[in-house]
This record gives structure tokens, sequence and C-alpha cells, in this order.
DNA sequence: ACTAACGATTAT
DNA sequence: ATAATCGTTAGT
């Protein structure tokens, strides 16, 4: 939601004091032009500008039930502009304006699709500073190393620094001062690099703790790239991380004897930390241009990069395939693939699985075209004037059902028909659908998969059970019910129930529920298909990538001692 | 005053 | 169901 109260709302604090001096140049808002912000306010989604409820009457509670707000003017502008509610779930009593919207139709079948298009406003987002405007994590500062997506353990759970708004942010959760000029500095240098896209921050940070670690490019070409983390060797890497540990310590005894110190004079360490950061990092490749690495290459890098073109970079690349691949190939070969003789198994598992679930398919078939030909069969019997059913019927008279649905009493002898229906008209009034139609080769009357223009879907209820797209037919007077007869229960008879369709209570729609129990376990065993096939597939996925050319290069396997070769111990097995 | 941690809420 | 991220709080 774009509306929100503010986070000036609450009575003063410690920390909204500390941040008040965010609004010292306090910008007007609202029809009434005053800087007031002490108020429940709401964002225009289209113009952004702010108003105060109170001057236009919404409360916050209002606030609560719209996802899109927009304000007189712009509504007036543009008449394409309204203002949109959120559909309510376990939200408190329907607002009149929510209801309204419902009984225009199905309210919101993923119709609302403005994100990524406009940055979203919040407590803690202004939406308009560069920060709010960021959408990639920096994956360096401390909040992106917590989170899950960059291997973190998710303790933090603060987003990125470089995302924190300017203006409604947290302090404390915004860049760190020492942090700053760092970033700052890497943002310009890519800016005006050449190949400033190559470049990302990751990749930049990499090469700065490997400049930390004090390698140099020219005593290891192979080694001098980005992407060759993987095939440092073990102990050196340890030190790399070792001697960013150490700076990381330095930094904070730095700050701690800062905090004893003026601002001001805080102010003049930052800057000369900012200085240090550039001659440590880029005042070399400024000042002389470096030999570009690709083979044979006599030509100086371009700025930014470590070739002078991507063709140098392109050979280079490649030589280091024909280096190394042969080599891991056959490293490769040598020892057993234990993952792919699990894999193998599996395939033969899944194999084994989509056999018997094809089986079931065909057996699922045949009933199918079975009882089809039971219901043909059915229609063709002839209603028995005179027997008219009444067994049991008087003592049932005194007993009260009520509707499952409705749950007003109902008749006994008319039970089933009424809460069939009572059932299909609630049913009807929800939709069930899914962005595509079914696509199953070879089968017959599945989903009902009407095509509903307004939420763009398919409808995805059995055909033969939904009653949003499909009547059950009028009954002719003089249609009989068919229904085979049983004995205990499962057993057939071959006779069929030769009361007038109309008048069986007893065996209410049952050609459809027959159809209905069919076609679900149809639809089941074709989930069950698909969902091996994906499995196959991702096996198969899994094996082909395990000896590809990437793997190879990436990864290697180790026989830490000679003598256990397969480090499968006999229990194992 | 500040941070790490974490329950809770909201978005996807 | 999961990811994102907010507000609160205990601990330093």
């Amino acid at each position: 939601m774009d509306s929100e109260v503010s986070d000036f709302d609450q009575p003063m604090g410690i920390e909204s004091s500390l941040e008040g001096e965010n609004g010292e140049n306090a910008p007007v808002y609202c029809i009434c032009r005053k800087p007031d912000i002490n108020c429940f306010m709401i964002g225009c989604d289209n113009c952004n500008e702010w108003f105060h409820g109170d001057c236009i009457n919404v409360t916050e509670k209002m606030a609560k039930a719209i996802r899109e707000w927009y304000c007189e003017k712009c509504r007036r502008k543009d008449d394409s502009l309204e203002i949109k509610y959120r559909p309510k779930k376990t939200r408190e009593k329907e607002t009149e304006q929510e209801r309204l919207e419902k009984q225009r139709g199905t309210p919101d079948f993923k119709t609302d699709r403005r994100r990524g298009s406009r940055i979203k406003r919040s407590a803690r987002m202004c939406g308009e500073c560069e920060p709010c405007r960021r959408t990639e994590d920096c994956a360096q500062c401390d909040f992106c190393k917590d989170m899950k997506k960059f291997g973190g353990p998710n303790k933090i759970r603060q987003k990125c620094r470089l995302r924190q708004c300017e203006v409604r942010a947290r302090k404390m959760l915004r860049v760190r001062d020492e942090e700053f000029s760092m970033m700052k500095e890497q943002d310009s240098l890519q800016r005006d690099g050449q190949l400033s896209d190559d470049y990302d921050e990751q990749e930049m940070e990499l090469y700065h703790q490997y400049r930390a670690a004090g390698y140099d490019d020219h005593n290891m070409p192979w080694l001098s790239d980005e992407e060759d983390g993987p095939f440092l060797d073990p102990v050196l890497r340890k030190r790399a991380v070792k001697v960013k540990h150490v700076k990381r310590r330095e930094k904070k005894s730095e700050k701690k004897k800062e905090e004893y110190k003026s601002r001001r004079h805080k102010q003049k360490q930052k800057h000369r930390d900012r200085v240090k950061h550039s001659e440590r990092g880029e005042g070399r490749d400024s000042v002389g241009l470096r030999q570009c690495l690709g083979p044979s290459c006599v030509e100086a890098a371009r700025p930014n990069s470590k070739y002078c073109s991507e063709d140098c970079g392109m050979k280079l690349a490649a030589n280091r395939i024909y280096e190394i691949l042969p080599q891991r190939i056959q490293q490769w070969q040598q020892s057993p693939c234990i993952a792919e003789e699990q894999g193998k198994k599996l395939l033969e598992r899944i194999r084994r699985e989509q056999q018997s679930a094809r089986m079931r398919l065909t057996e699922m078939e045949r009933r199918f075209h079975e009882l089809e030909s039971i219901i043909i069969k059915a229609k063709q019997q002839v209603v028995q004037q005179d027997e008219e059913v009444n067994e049991g019927d008087s003592d049932d008279t005194d007993l009260q059902i009520f509707c499952v649905s409705c749950s007003h009493p109902i008749n006994p002898k008319v039970a089933l028909r009424h809460m069939e229906r009572c059932y299909a008209k609630y049913e009807s009034q929800t939709s069930f659908g899914s962005m595509y139609p079914t696509r199953i080769e070879g089968a017959t009357r599945l989903f009902c998969d009407v095509y509903n223009p307004q939420s763009k879907t398919y409808c995805k209820r059995l055909q033969v059970l939904c009653p949003e797209h499909s009547r059950d037919p009028k009954v002719p007077a003089d249609e009989v019910c068919g229904c085979p007869l049983v004995r205990d229960v499962f057993e057939p008879t071959g006779e069929f129930c030769r009361v007038s369709k109309r008048k069986c209570n007893k065996h209410y729609c049952w050609e459809k529920l027959r159809r209905a129990e069919v076609d679900l376990e149809r639809v089941r065993v074709w989930y069950k298909l698909d969902e091996l096939f994906e499995q196959e597939r991702n096996v198969r996925t899994a094996m082909t990538n395990r000896a590809g050319l990437l793997a190879l290069m990436l990864h290697q396997t180790i026989q830490h001692d000679p003598l256990t070769t397969d480090l499968r111990s006999s229990k194992d097995r």
C-alpha cells in the first residue's frame, strides 16, 4: 500500500528527535501547502504528492483498504485513474467501496501488475531518492552479507545499505560513514569506466580484496582474473581472507578512538580515508597504463579492464580452457562418480514409476469408456411407471436435515437434490482459473477450460462438475434415472434404476458424480506423470551438467588419501 | 548511543 | 510458502 502513517506520527522519541535534522528545509505538502507531517498522510500514486488525511477526508482506517490512491487533481486530468482497493481477506469489515468493487465482478484477478514500473513508498521509503530507486542489492554491505541469497545467516534482516532511503530510513541503517567514501568512489569509477557494465560492485570488491591480499597479476597471469576465485590455492585463499579480517578489525579500533574526538575532526579523517582508498584502489592504474593480458598482446589495457579488447579477453579465456580442460577430463575419468551412480539409480526408479503411471492411465481411460457405455445403456431403459418408490419414506419425514451449504432445514427426500443445487450456487460465485489453457494430448473432457476475458484465465474445474460454466441439462419428462443398481454396495447386479429421472431422489446426478470420480483420478495420474517427467528432466540436467565444461573448469575432485579412493565406507552401503 | 537479533508483517 | 524488511528489545 502506498498510504501510510508517517514515522513522525508517534510521539517524538529519542530516535525521531535525532532525525529531526531532516526537516530543516521543510518542504510543503497537500492542498493546504503546509509543511505539517505530524499526522496521517497519503501519497498520490500518480503525481507522488503527499496529502494530509484531514484535508482530503481520508482516514487512516480507510487508507488501510486502499491499494492505489490518486489525488483529485490527477483523477480530473486523467479519467483512467481510479482509486483501487485491496481485496479483503480477514481484514476488518468491508468498506462500502470494496463491496461496490466486488459487485462489479471478480475484482482482483492478477490485474494489478504495476509493481516494478513504480517505486513503492512507505514509512521508510520516500520513493524518490536514489537509494529508493535502486533495485539491486550491493552484495557487499553487512546487511547484504547477512541475506540468505548471499549466503548469510539472515540474522540482521535489513535491506541493503545502499537501498536505505535517504530521507526516511533510520540513520544507522544507511551507508556507514567509513564505507561511504569507498562505495562512492567505486560508483564513480564505474560510471566513467569504458567497460562499466562488465564490472559490478561485487567484482570490484573482489578486486579490492585481491589487491589487499598483495597479489600481483604479473607474476601469476593465470590467476589474475575476477572469475579465478575457485582456482586459487586454498592456502593462499585463506590468507587472503585473513588479511581482510585484520583490515576490518583495524577499521573498528580506528573508529573507537575517533569517538572521543570532535565531529569536525572526524570529517577530516573521513576525507583522509577517501584519499587513502583511492590511492590504493586505482592510483597505479590511472598513472601507468597496464599491458593487456591477452596472449602475446602488447597493447595497453583499456581503462578498468585487463584487456585491450573483448577479443583478447576471449583469447585468453580460450587458452585457459585448452590448458586446463584436458587435465580435468582425465581427472574426472579417474575417480568413480557416486552422484552419477545415484543419478542412474534415480532415473531407473523414475522410469519404473512412469511405467506404472502410464498403466494406471490406460486403466483409467478404459474405465472412462466403460462408464460412458454404461451411461448409454442406462438411457435405453424404460421408466417403470407403477412402482412408486416409497421405501422408508414415511419414517424419514420426522427426520430433519440441514443443508451443508446454506444450513436451512430441508426435507430428507429432496436433500441430495437441494444440497447439490445449493452447492452449485455458491461454487459458481467463485472462480478457479489459471493463466493457461490445458494442453494434454489425447485426453478427452478433463478441465472446463472456459476462458474468462476479464481475468484472462481458463477455468480449471473438472468439466463435469463446473457449475459456473455448465448448467445441468434440463431433464425430459420421460427420461429414466438409469443408475446401475448394486448389491452389497459394490457388486453390480446388471439392473438399472428405472424410476423417472425427475423423481429419483436416490441417485440424483449419478452420471455426473461417477464421471467426476473417474476424471479426478485421471487428472491425478496426469499430475503424477507430469511430476515424474520433471524429475527425470532435473536428474538428466544434473547428470549432463556434472561433466559439463563449466563444472569441469570450476570444480575438481581431490583424492586426499590415495588409500581410500572410494570414500564410502562399507557400512554406508 | 549503538548494534545484533528476532518476532511480526507484508509482498511476491 | 517463502522472501523481504520492518519495529522492538536486550545487551554492550
